[in-house]
RNA sequence: GGGGACGUGGCGGAACCGGUAGACGCAGCGGACUUAAAAUCCGCUUUUCGCAAGGAAGUGUGGGUUCGAGUCCCACCGUCCCCACCA
């Protein structure tokens, strides 16, 4: 065979690899194992390069951890709820198990055409009940241990389409499928209690040395920890009787405390709420605030707006002074304790607040240089170090020094008490979507929030679904959602709101590992995991990498695992990026329909039937709209699977984007042609002369000067 | 506003601990093979001066440390990413 030829080659490799059941991970090995996985895919309908390029890097570790002598599990499954599938649904009519059932059938096959080692017994797809029913299981046993829990909660939520939406799905502040402004609502929603592992989240990161630093820098900004003082700030005279005795509020800067001018809690604070409820205005004012969005553009141009509730507090150190109460749009319910002091001379946010309703600014911390006398804030507040002056016990520290002495101060006269708060919340995990893992809970009128018997599980989705209106239709199936109590035997209804699908990413690793075990994770998890290499894109440095870590310690401590982080090794690998070309007219147009024409250096796209001169565009990420999507199919169908993938990891280092060019994988495929020749012309191992090239030896031919240089030696 | 990464030929990029800058690939130029082309193979290819031998400059800009800096330090310019009314 004079030239090689991959659709000869590649099939007869497959089957024999196949066939030897090569790749097929052994539980019962003497050599030490090693866990290779890549992100599993969602199954859109359609193999990207990008998908190609993630999986060809997990097969050359799996391949080469293997050589090493390494025994190697290396899966992949399915991340196959989500929208999506809802969207064709609703848009097309077809039934989302079938289009992800078909979806997953067509990449399959075109996964298997690129010759990955890997090991599909293990198979799974996290929509098949013998998925989602033990996750089910799990949640219900971390329902027990107060890791799962329900409260009202502030979501994102889409008037229209009448559902949650997650923070990614809202751009501008406005839902991504009905472009309706979203809204701030109050909903009873289920919640993980990721915080109760903040710290540990936070501690854990510091032993991941084969994590990018990247990475963990975004989770440890995520878990945002702070250090700080909460404190209660007292009515003064006559504050409504359900109101308590005060305002709590939390500081990272107790050191200035003494230039305090105004109280302000968050528009959902009770507080407020009990106002809202006696004073029209004032309920109209938290009304406007929680319609306000969360886009970048609303929050820089947003005006820090306050209502004044004309309660007045006593100041915690010094007495005699009164500070007002305000309710103000710029304080979050969520953080801390949702009530803050405003210290306008030393944060930008109370200057600014201060200055519109006329509050006094006192600075108490001085700049080194500055003369006290003269010193006065005027625009911008300082946040830098200083001197304390102005603040009594305090005066002549420094900010660190004020900061522990006003917490011990605090702490000494009961008002106070040093406290940690993190950044992170709490993982709200329901979804008012049909295509999802059910929450495995039953709603009785007489008994209240009851778990589904574990013999019951799993709870399946209904056979079909109305996708065509918008809302949940797991709420309006005529029959699914009544069901009998499990407690009292009287007439109840089933939770209808679902998983959100990062739950179901949260422990696939797990499963991989002993993916046929009756119990939710089996023993054999013990033998693989952890993940002792685990690659994918960077977009999910924090939301799947931390949920994942989260979950693993909370399966730890409720015995299913035994280990404290999943992944012991990350990499995150770059895009696949491609020219755009345009039209005079704007329109985007398809590189196969692209001519392109090199004039010395330069290079020209023209369209390939007319002939028409077209813009050449910077190269981006691959996306439907630019239409520079390049289908790996194609390119396989052309060049062979090694061409594709050398192409893939050799252009650009692998953690960085790479941008496809034919030219680019012709030149890969010039390389295995290359090989394939010199080997061609290489003597049978049986000896006799090799066709066509005389009788050489393999010494020969390295000596002969022609080919590729010696490799360089190296220590 | 806060945090981080990165700036090297026409292009993607290499240079590991501070020690020959530009590996490898693409594009380009020249040659071999061929009636011719494709394919393949060989050579050249940072810029600039020079017929040549050879010389000079050169890693975003300006400083600094060092015998020696793409690499370390400071400032600036530019690009990209993450977070963001987080008290």
């Amino acid at each position: 065979m004079a030239r090689y030829d991959p659709k000869q080659v590649e099939p007869k490799w497959r089957a024999a690899w196949d066939q030897a059941g090569v790749d097929r991970a052994r539980e019962y090995d003497a050599r030490p194992k090693f866990y290779a996985l890549e992100m599993f895919p969602y199954p859109s309908g359609r193999l990207h390069v990008g998908h190609a390029r993630n999986y060809a890097m997990g097969d050359v570790n799996a391949r080469f951890q293997r050589a090493r002598g390494f025994s190697v599990l290396h899966p992949m499954g399915w991340d196959a709820f989500g929208l999506p599938a809802e969207n064709a649904a609703a848009e097309r009519g077809v039934d989302p198990r079938q289009w992800t059932l078909g979806n997953i059938e067509v990449m399959r096959v075109e996964l298997r055409r690129l010759g990955l080692a890997i090991d599909w017994s293990r198979e799974f797809a996290t929509c098949n009940p013998d998925y989602y029913g033990h996750q089910q299981a799990w949640f219900l046993k971390l329902w027990k241990r107060g890791l799962a829990y329900r409260k009202e909660g502030l979501v994102n939520w889409d008037p229209v389409d009448m559902t949650v939406l997650a923070n990614e799905q809202v751009i501008d502040g406005r839902g991504w499928r009905s472009d309706a402004p979203v809204e701030r609502r109050k909903l009873t929603q289920w919640f993980l209690r990721i915080t109760a592992y903040a710290d540990e989240l936070l501690g854990g990161l510091k032993g991941l040395d084969r994590w990018p630093d990247k990475v963990k820098l975004m989770q440890e900004n995520w878990i945002g920890r702070s250090v700080g003082l909460e404190l209660r700030f007292d009515f003064t005279g006559e504050a409504p009787a359900d109101a308590g005795p005060g305002v709590t509020v939390y500081t990272t800067r107790p050191d200035t405390l003494y230039g305090a001018s105004f109280l302000a809690v968050a528009p959902d604070h009770p507080l407020a709420e009990l106002i809202a409820g006696r004073d029209e205005r004032a309920a109209e004012f938290v009304a406007r605030a929680r319609r306000g969005g969360t886009s970048e553009a609303e929050i820089e141009s947003a005006e820090k707006r306050g209502f004044d509730t004309g309660l007045t507090v006593v100041h915690p150190f010094a007495p005699e002074r009164r500070l007002p109460v305000w309710i103000a749009n710029f304080v979050l319910m969520d953080y801390g304790t949702g009530a803050i002091f405003g210290c306008p001379a030393h944060d930008q946010r109370d200057l600014e607040f201060a200055r519109k309703y006329r509050l006094p600014v006192t600075p108490v911390v001085l700049p080194a240089g500055e003369d006290p006398a003269r010193f006065s804030i005027v625009d911008e507040a300082w946040t830098g170090p200083g001197r304390i002056y102005n603040s009594a016990f305090m005066d002549g520290m420094d900010v660190e020094a004020a900061k522990a002495a006003a917490v011990a101060r605090a702490e000494a006269e009961g008002g106070g008490k040093g406290a940690v708060v993190y950044r992170l919340r709490d993982w709200g995990v329901s979804r008012q979507r049909g295509w999802g893992c059910p929450i495995p809970f039953i709603h009785c009128p007489a008994c209240g929030v009851v778990p589904v018997p574990e013999a019951d599980l799993p709870v399946r989705l209904p056979e079909s679904l109305d996708f065509t209106r918008p809302g949940n239709p797991l709420a309006r199936h005529p029959t699914w959602k009544h069901v009998a109590c499990p407690s009292c035997g009287g007439p109840a209804e089933r939770e209808t709101d679902t998983f959100d699908t990062f739950v179901d990413s949260s422990w696939y690793f797990a499963r991989f590992a002993d993916a046929h075990a009756e119990a939710p994770i089996g023993p054999a998890a013990k033998r693989w995991l952890p993940v002792d290499q685990y690659i994918g894109g960077i977009e999910h440095a924090v939301l799947h990498l931390l949920y994942a870590r989260f979950v693993t310690r909370a399966l730890r401590d409720e015995g299913l695992l035994d280990i404290d982080e999943p992944f012991a090794g990350l990499f995150t690998q770059g895009m696949v990026t491609h020219e755009t070309y345009r039209r005079q007219n704007g329109e985007w147009v398809e590189p196969r329909e692209v001519k392109i024409v090199s004039e010395g250096a330069t290079r020209r796209a023209r369209d390939a039937a007319t002939g028409e001169p077209l813009v050449i565009g910077d190269p981006v990420k691959m996306s439907k709209s630019k239409r520079n999507v390049i289908a790996p199919a194609e390119i396989v169908d052309i060049y062979g699977v090694d061409a594709t993938r050398l192409f893939l990891l050799s252009d650009s280092p692998p953690d960085r984007d790479v941008q496809w060019t034919t030219a680019g994988v012709e030149g890969a495929s010039r390389l295995v042609n290359r090989i394939w020749a010199e080997f061609d012309s290489l003597p049978p191992l049986g000896g006799g002369p090799a066709p066509g090239s005389g009788a050489r030896r393999p010494e020969d031919k390295l000596r002969s000067g022609g080919g590729l240089p010696p490799p360089p030696l190296r220590g």
